[in-house]
DNA sequence: CTGAAAGCGCTTACAG
DNA sequence: CTGAAAGCGCTTACAG
């Protein structure tokens, strides 16, 4: 670190003590006003910036916060980031930010350093929060943290999300809706995410009520977007379905493309749902159907939740915000004939 | 911040001092094994982790990399900050991310709160080097720092950038060799970007070479995409461009969208390239024409460039990374006859 | 209103 | 190999 002019640098040259430099440069407590003066002037002349560190060690405070998210290159988590920035920024905190790639001992690793560098609380999005150990550690550490995105159903933790399941069950139910009859669904590991089955959960759920059978169900590694092999197989020649919902819209772009190569149109050979909302959706031709989550909104919620918390507020329940149905041209009603 | 173990915490446990705490932790000098193993038991108990603010404040390194860019939401910063924290979690730092909405005095004031929090260096994207008041001031506390996209030209500074200038050149002359004429230019504002500036050098650049004036220029502001007003009275009737080419694939992705309102079809009423390369550009149907930065690997050469910096490396030349013209189906020949 | 002093959690010469 | 002590840059009772 390049040296910085130290609390001790304003001080001689203001020929106050340090004491006095803290109290004026931090405007608590009343000083004479030239004695203010001459110490504003002094830290001004050497472009003092009081050493965060010397702070935060003393008064126990840092004001940063900890975001962990699996990449910044969905749009989506870059969205809540960009809620939780803002609403940083607006109190006063800054953000250490750590990608995970969706990998469980990277998590673990991030927020360990994370708690190392004594974040305040943590805003967190992690592959699969009911079998994190990351997440276990979090609870024994005592520090405070939202999850985003995902909504726990084994613990109650703290979360800010939308009913994934409900959300599933609504797009899946308009396909059903238009006429479909064979619908299949590519998802996110289920192993590796809470939020792919519970979105599976929503699927299934809708295509109970309409007593129908369901389709294939492709499960994809989250880096794989390449979707090679056996995913043209099922869904080509009779018997195909004639609508996907795809877990995230990443996936749903991917699956777009896909169906392109494989000569199939869409919708009219085949409809398409995605998850998420973001905004490059809308661009497509056609446009992807799909579940907008408030992500933004919920990077606020979470952080304001946060910021609550350290005021000394009781753990609230989980926040469920509403979701909604973005239409689109990629779904649309079911062929006839059937294939 | 949650009461977390302190090193004294451990060294009571491990009935040691706190000194033989630390030399066991940071494993540097040869310990005798069973006090190691005492010690390692206690901290593993204990779960403790170091205080990054004792530490830092000890040894004066933070491991703590300072980011600054306009807006997460556009991939092309998501991206490169990607890179840098894939480069910066190898080499064991962690990274504070501020997003400044291309405003000066946000800029400003996340620099003062980063160098505050004794960032050992930073990564920046400001919306116009030339003219920033907190570069300026970035200079003067001495902090090493990389610029990403910008490429200042009346001050020499560290950058990792491609030539706005020639890329622009290129992406013209190809519209050029396509037949087009009449060849108009959407670009941010020249006074808030220096980005913008340089892409319109390179537009004038290939339209002189070719012996040809340039059609319409609009100026937009940055969050303002919806492109209202005067935009379609330039862009349609006789003597209309035939080709337009956008400063940045956000606004392109915009353009596009407002011709096709306009009733205009692309590319055979009008073509459009744009700048930047974000994947999302080659979803679209058609898909975006348009120069491919490197965003990635930008921002994984701009840590290790800083990483030389601190290892005591002297300044580097600004690296000039290469760029690729990407095609797409925005862009084809011209119309003829011209309309 | 101001200063001297203690102490936050570490690391690291300096002794032993 | 280990410990006592100093000190990094702050804030804040405690005196005066």
């Amino acid at each position: 670190m390049a040296r910085l002019a130290t609390i001790r640098d304003v001080a001689a040259r203001a020929g106050v003590s340090i004491a006095t430099v803290s109290r004026v440069l931090n405007g608590d407590v009343p000083a004479n006003p030239v004695t203010a003066a001459k110490v504003r002037a002094a830290a001004a002349e050497l472009e003092f910036r009081p050493n965060r560190l010397g702070r935060g060690l003393k008064i126990a405070r840092t004001r940063v916060l900890g975001v962990l998210i699996p990449s910044l290159s969905n749009p989506v988590f870059a969205d809540s980031v960009g809620g939780i920035q803002a609403a940083a920024r607006r109190a006063g905190y800054s953000v250490l930010i750590a990608a995970t790639g969706y990998d469980a001992e990277r998590e673990d690793a991030e927020i360990e350093s994370l708690l190392s560098h004594r974040v305040e609380g943590l805003v967190v999005t992690v592959a699969d929060a009911d079998r994190s150990a990351a997440l276990a550690k979090l609870d024994r550490s005592g520090t405070p943290y939202e999850l985003v995105y995902n909504l726990p159903e084994a613990t109650c933790r703290p979360a800010v999300a939308v009913d994934n399941i409900a959300a599933a069950r609504v797009v899946v139910s308009a396909m059903i809706a238009l006429g479909h009859r064979r619908i299949g669904m590519i998802a996110g590991r289920f192993l590796a995410s809470d939020r792919s089955r519970q979105r599976h959960a929503g699927f299934m759920a809708a295509l109970n009520e309409a007593g129908l059978p369901p389709g294939p169900v492709i499960e994809v590694a989250f880096d794989d977007l390449r979707l090679g092999g056996g995913f043209g197989s099922a869904l080509t020649g009779s018997g195909r379905p004639t609508a996907l919902f795809c877990s995230n819209d990443l996936l749903a772009l991917a699956v777009m493309g896909a169906l392109h190569d494989l000569g199939l149109r869409i919708p009219d050979d085949v409809s398409v749902a995605g998850f998420d909302g973001i905004g490059f959706g809308s661009l497509l031709r056609p446009s992807l159907a799909t579940v907008v989550q408030p992500a933004r909104a919920m990077g606020e919620a979470a952080f304001e939740r946060l910021l609550a918390r350290l005021d000394g507020a009781p753990p609230a329940p989980p926040l469920t915000l509403p979701f909604t149905l973005r239409h689109g041209g990629s779904l649309g009603p079911a062929p006839s004939p059937q294939p």
